[in-house]
DNA sequence: GGTCGATGTATCGAGCTGATACATCTGCAG
DNA sequence: CTGCAGATGTATCAGCTCGATACATCGACC
């Protein structure tokens, strides 16, 4: 049980193996661009991860083509184990803080296609609740303070809250969709007529 | 010469300390007010900070009223010195990466009042740069990417790509009302009528 | 008088970042 | 054909930060 990775990392990597084999270097590629916008992976906590997976069986490294077996190892390729597609399963099922705060949200959403309906919507909900409650501490917080602020400070504040506005509002248009969806699905399972109009 | 802080936080600290004396507990509650839809800091690297800047002589523990001597000794108030005053000012003048990346920009921003008007347009536009490279290099890898993405990942895609033009649409914004300032100054100093219209 | 939450200082282990080192492969200019 | 610059590729380390935790005091309220 050298079980205790990160979590986000965990999921991030053995999302992106699922979707096939990878080495080190491709692997950091492909979550980079992946969430570009957000954040960025580095080696440091990659390769000890990737350590982390081998050790623990979830990932192994991919044998070559047979043929070539002299020395030339340069690149390792690492492919999910079936232990690893368990516990791959295992990380898109939980949904808890872990799952919607800023530095995972990203890796969760990038991966909802793999993930449960009813998942998403408390990890969108989840989400929602936490820029709400954001928004809410520096509101008081800012009621509370007696000095006015000058005006950079001021729009400081003021972008800071229109951006974290728009992201909520982002958040219930993906979870209306959400939620019409499953209304979609239980109203043509109600019908008992399944796959007729999509 | 101790002087290896982050540097972020440096700021943070003396540019907080400037404006009035505080200990460490009211510190962090005014920074995370400030900052609080950007990042928040934690002890574990406000008081490592503190306890260099005191050994750098930047700043001091500020004296009881002097009467109340006995050992009740709950508060620790920290000021300003001189030096520290100076390393401020040092800070406030630099205008480098350090200035415009995602974790530092909110900080330098938030004290732009205490920065000159040159130094201010230098941040706000390496930040527009730094913002429009970030989009540059994800467009790109995407374009490389064979295949297509599902759609939740391109929804991802999507809303990041957007944030990050409104953050450069609000630069844009930003740096135009700089530079008109910095002409209504040039220009009423040309006139030889130094605050005649203000 | 008791006790609960806010205020307040402080530290620690776990884990990440940014830098660095080093090897290989590929394209291409001379 | 040779050399060499830049992309590809694996790996580690010091320094720093986060989240948790511990512990003490204070004011308010019953």
């Amino acid at each position: 049980m050298t079980g205790s990775r990160n979590g986000v990392l965990e999921l991030a990597v053995l999302g992106s193996l699922h979707e096939n084999p990878l080495h080190g270097y491709e692997l950091r590629k492909r979550l980079n661009t992946l969430l570009g916008m957000f954040r960025a992976f580095s080696y440091g906590s990659l390769y000890p991860c990737l350590k982390g997976l081998l050790t623990d069986g979830l990932i192994v490294e991919e044998e070559p083509p047979d043929d070539v077996v002299l020395g030339r190892r340069s690149k390792i390729v690492y492919k999910l184990t079936a232990e690893g597609k368990e516990r791959l399963q295992e990380l898109l099922t939980q949904a808890g803080p872990s799952s919607w705060e800023d530095e995972s949200f990203g890796i969760h959403f990038a991966f909802f296609r793999h993930t449960e309906a009813e998942v998403r919507l408390r990890i969108l909900e989840g989400r929602r609740s936490r820029l709400e409650e954001r928004m809410e501490n520096v509101r008081t917080a800012l009621a509370r303070t007696r000095e006015r602020l000058d005006s950079y400070t001021l729009e400081l504040q003021r972008h800071g809250l229109e951006s974290v506005e728009r992201e909520v509002r982002w958040l219930n248009e993906l979870i209306n969709t959400e939620r019409a969806q499953a209304a979609d699905k239980s109203q043509s399972e109600r019908d008992e007529r399944p796959g007729s109009d999509e």
